[in-house]
RNA sequence: GCCCGGGUGGUGGAAAGGCAGACACGGCCGCCUUAAAAGCGGCUGCCGAGAGGCGUGCGGGUUCGAGUCCCGCCCCGGGCACCA
């Protein structure tokens, strides 16, 4: 028998009560309240325009709060008690801003599209959409036991067609834009065809716009629009049969999802050109409400340095590099090139120069053979074994040597894998004086290491990445690092050798996926090849019905394939005649589908708004709810919750499409989320036995410091909750056993929101005793008759009551539902000492209700009142009260406390003092004080 | 290696520089009960019979007073990592 069945019989067979508060009392309130809040739409939100308007809501015109929740995609397993920790936390928090005066937008929805139901569909033919919808429904049937008070109106899933509309229609905004550097925004692709028109912008080779042919005009634009397609090295993964996102490649070069290999290849592909906003999504981070660490992990993305770009003049002409430290190049005393870059075969010689250091050929005869044996090994090493610490640092000479532009000195050409050819130009000048790895390399290959900047006195390390003057560097002696660099770059600049640069390792970001379950993409190709876009009155592009949902599978270690998209096989649909204005012609389809992040950037908008049949989101709705509050605001969701696995990628990707919509003027704000904060997550203990099979938890006995399983001794793990670990604790199971109040107490009780702990069902009982006896507090278990007197409570009490009230006003500010909750349970526990009086109870009630929803209004309604709880004042405290009449100050001695004296609460400092040292006159044994300390309302402090 | 978090009872966790351990789980004792469960009440940081002593990862410091502030370490978790 499991745990909970024995939980349910012992309840069953229980002689308790009539009108005790069980699990079974507490399912039957539960399920009426459920009710009674769909029936009256409590939660609905009054917009302030459009069809969600409602001049009567008791909050229409109220200041606003719209919180929100990372969405979840709903899978197959339904939720288990982890995933509502932060729903319930927001829940919670948002049923105590209605109750303190605001007007609340607080929405949920499903982010639909997504590779586990596509699979699902692979596998056994059922339609991904069937799935989904399946598993949505579950979700939601799970969310609604929960009690949420969502304004269900708002609900909606990246999958409706009425939603990916909109999708697409931001798409085709994103295709029909392009970033105008002058201006630091988006401007319609329009504005551009007029620059070039009018002459005033040059086309790359100089001919005049009206001499270009549609087609060549139409090459330009596309380069410069912010959606666009590239031939450009992408992620190819055989396994998953579809290329990547950088961002869904781990650092060792395998898939997220499916950990599959994951190959560069050059291949056609959709971008988004992110990188135009890297400067943007950078500085503005500064004015988001955001955990340092998920700022600083943006920042490392975006990852911008500033430096210049150098030309190094070569018999076959300059090596362009990148370097940070312009103000070093005195001191570069090679360069390295990646050794896939491009030049390196129009540089390589015939034949060794003279007189060259054997060290530097690796043994081979010719330059050509060198570079041509590295490569190979370099291909062959895999990237753990390239980038360990411990490796030593290789290359090779490749015969030929650049001009230092600045000195004219004569520096050899190397290639070596510790220059990336993703990064920069794929190509630095190396100077070991000031660099690590340049030291390292020097060190090896017995290059000269010049310092240019001198060393603070003592230094006894190698490379001084360090600020100080400038030395062995001509006209910037004596410089520091940020005046030389200043210096360098206007010499660069003026003789022509290179200029003042920033380079990001953000990168453009790869926007097709060669998957059935997305978002088709709204565009055509005509017979020249280049894409058209639909026109926003012909959307949606819907889904069509297919056969197989698969893209073509290969071996995935196979890097030589090409990616096969299930719509491509499809040809009735790819192959399509539309009227686009120029007459009914003949189109192709774009065949490959958006990523799941699509749907999941800008569903903050559409939740303001979502029956707007006319456009994405009404911008007068938007500027309620998001707009920016104040000069220098960004605006913003006041409040977005969710894990910070979303941190680089979900987080940066709604960030920018938020700011081309922003750009183009269909929304006030220009940040997405003000404030973002992570909940932590709830893990579970599971269990292995002496042969390492996971045991279920659930069966797992604990006695005498050990674990056991039939009696047989198992082992203690710790991790996720799931399937694998035989862990699963599941909502429904926690309302069967106890109720929705009863467990949604527990997991804001369990410790602050953004901590993360394990999961201990056990424990669970101590939040249903406390509801058990609020409730008892106002129910006669035997008679349900109510037991509230309408007599004052004692001074004592009531002191505490208030107290109470202001600590717990304040902790659901700072979402410390914790502590809140601490303080409610105190209470209780004062007031079933005392007569139950209505002074106490019923704010008590109410202050429970934001953890407790569907008891608060069980118990509000036999307090005598109508109607819901929802919209009802929270408790305000009386400041009278919060002073205390007497105060007992610890007395310490010498920093101990030795005695303890109670004073009345005005006393005077030298009452106190004097009350104090009598109290502790026998410590003192006679000494005479040197100092005492009376720390008004806390303590006295006497030192001897 | 670098950048963030975090180390408090048997457990989850509380503590504007001011009584360390609120609240809860578990444990122990008691009431009720033929009995058990539920419920209710009491005790529960460690050492000590007690008086008392010791206690917030370790070592220093500032302060009348440090879990909290400063310096140097150790351990755990997360992120990044040859990014020029």
């Amino acid at each position: 028998m499991t745990f909970f069945e024995v939980a349910a019989m012992s309840e069953a067979e229980a002689d308790i009560p009539p009108f005790r508060y069980t699990a079974a009392m507490a399912g039957e309130i539960e399920t009426r309240w459920q009710n009674y809040w769909d029936e009256h739409g409590t939660f609905h939100a009054p917009n302030p325009s459009g069809p969600l308007s409602d001049p009567d809501h008791p909050r229409a015109g109220a200041p606003k709060l719209y919180v929100m929740d990372m969405f979840p995609y709903p899978s197959g397993q339904g939720l288990h008690v982890g995933h509502p920790l932060g729903y319930i936390g927001t829940d919670s928090y948002t049923r105590y801003a209605r109750m303190v005066g605001y007007n609340v937008l607080h929405p949920m929805g499903f982010d639909a599209f997504g590779l586990p139901a596509e699979q699902y569909a692979v596998q056994t033919g059922t339609h991904p959409r069937k799935t989904t919808e399946e598993n949505v429904e579950r979700y939601r049937a799970q969310l609604r036991r929960l009690g949420m008070a969502y304004d269900n109106r708002r609900t909606l899933a990246t999958t409706d067609v009425e939603y990916y509309r909109w999708t697409q229609w931001i798409f085709l905004q994103i295709f029909n834009s392009w970033y105008d550097p002058e201006h630091k925004r988006a401007r319609p692709i329009s504005a551009l065809v007029l620059e070039y028109e009018k002459g005033d912008r040059v086309t790359p080779d100089n001919r005049a716009w009206e001499d270009l042919t549609d087609v060549e005009r139409r090459e330009i634009i596309d380069a410069h629009r912010l959606a666009y397609v590239s031939e450009a090295p992408v992620n190819w993964c055989p396994g998953l049969g579809t290329v990547l996102a950088n961002e869904e490649v781990t650092p060792d070069g395998r898939s997220e999802r499916g950990n599959y290999p994951v190959f560069k290849r050059s291949l056609k592909q959709w971008m988004m050109r992110i990188t135009a906003y890297g400067d943007r999504l950078l500085e503005d981070l500064d004015g988001l409400d955001w955990p340092d660490k998920v700022k600083a992990m943006q920042r490392n993305w975006i990852g911008r340095s500033t430096g210049a770009h150098i030309g190094f003049p070569t018999a076959a002409g300059p090596i362009h590099v990148f370097t940070t430290r312009p103000d070093t190049i005195f001191g570069a005393t090679y360069a390295v090139l990646a050794p896939e870059h491009a030049l390196v075969d129009e540089l390589v010689p015939e034949q060794w120069p003279a007189g060259v250091n054997p060290l530097w050929t690796g043994g081979h005869a010719t330059p050509a053979e060198a570079v041509a044996a590295y490569r190979a090994e370099a291909a062959a090493r895999t990237d753990a074994e390239r980038t360990s610490e411990s490796k030593e640092k290789t290359g090779v000479f490749i015969g030929v040597y650049a001009t230092n532009p600045v000195n004219d000195a004569r520096i050899p050409v190397f290639i070596a894998d510790y220059v990336l050819a993703g990064y920069g130009t794929g190509a630095i000048m190396a100077v070991p004086g000031q660099d690590e790895r340049d030291w390292e390399f020097a060190e090896v290959f017995e290059l000269p290491i010049i310092r240019t900047v001198q060393p603070p006195e003592g230094f006894d390390g190698k490379a001084y990445s360090g600020d100080g003057p400038a030395i062995n560097s001509a006209f910037l002696d004596g410089l520091n690092v940020d005046d030389a660099k200043a210096e360098i770059i206007s010499w660069l600049e003026e003789h022509n050798y290179g200029y003042g640069a920033t380079t990001y390792r953000l990168r453009d970001w790869l926007f097709s996926r060669q998957r059935y379950w997305g978002e088709p993409f709204p565009i055509v190709y005509d017979e020249s090849g280049l894409p058209v876009a639909i026109p926003e009155d012909m959307l949606p592009v819907e889904l069509p019905e297919v056969d197989d949902f698969s893209p073509r599978l290969f071996d995935p270690d196979d890097a030589d394939t090409e990616p096969e998209t299930p719509l491509s096989r499809k040809s009735d649909w790819v192959n399509v005649t539309l009227d686009l204005g120029d007459g009914p012609k003949q189109y192709r389809r774009e065949t490959n589908t958006m990523p799941q992040w699509a749907g999941s950037c800008w569903y903050e908008l559409r939740y303001l708004d979502p029956r707007d049949e006319s456009s994405m989101v009404d911008i007068d709705n938007e500027r309620y709810w998001m707009g920016p509050q104040t000069e220098g605001d960004p605006g913003g969701v006041d409040l977005y919750v969710g894990g910070v696995e979303h941190a680089v990628l979900h987080l940066l990707y709604a960030r920018f499409w938020h700011k081309v919509l922003y750009d183009l003027g269909y929304i006030s704000s220009s940040e997405p989320f003000r404030k973002l904060f992570n909940q932590g997550y709830i893990q579970a203990y599971a269990y292995r036995d002496g042969r390492g099979l996971i045991v279920p938890a659930e069966e797992v006995e604990e006695r005498d410091g050990g674990f056991f399983h039939n009696g047989v001794p198992v082992f203690q793990e710790y991790g996720k909750m799931g399937k694998g670990l035989k862990n699963v604790v599941t909502p429904d199971e926690m309302c069967e056993v106890y109720g929705a109040d009863t467990f949604r107490v527990y997991e804001m009780s369990m410790g602050p929101l953004d901590v993360s702990r394990p999961w201990a069902t056990r424990a669970v009982v101590g939040s249903q005793r406390f509801l058990q006896r609020l409730w008892r507090l106002v129910v006669d278990e035997q008679t349900g008759e109510s037991r509230v007197v309408d007599e004052e409570t004692d001074a004592e009490t009531r002191r505490l009551l208030h107290r109470v009230i202001a600590g717990v006003r304040g902790d659901m500010e700072d979402l410390h539902f914790n502590t809140a909750i601490a303080k409610l349970i105190e209470l209780t526990n004062r007031a079933t000492q005392v007569a139950p009086s209505r002074e106490v109870i019923e704010p008590l009630v109410l202050m429970t209700s934001p953890f407790a929803p569907h008891l608060a209004e069980e118990l509000w309604r036999k307090l005598g009142h109508e109607g819901s709880i929802a919209y009802v004042d929270f408790p305000t405290p009386d400041e009278s009260q919060l002073v205390a009449e007497s105060v007992t100050y610890p007395v310490q001695v010498n920093g101990k406390v030795r005695a303890r004296v109670e004073v009345p609460a005005d006393a005077s400092e030298e009452d106190v003092r004097a009350a104090a040292l009598e109290a502790v006159a026998s410590s003192l044994g006679g000494k005479e004080p040197r100092k005492v300390i009376v720390v008004a309302g806390r303590m006295v402090s006497v030192v001897v």
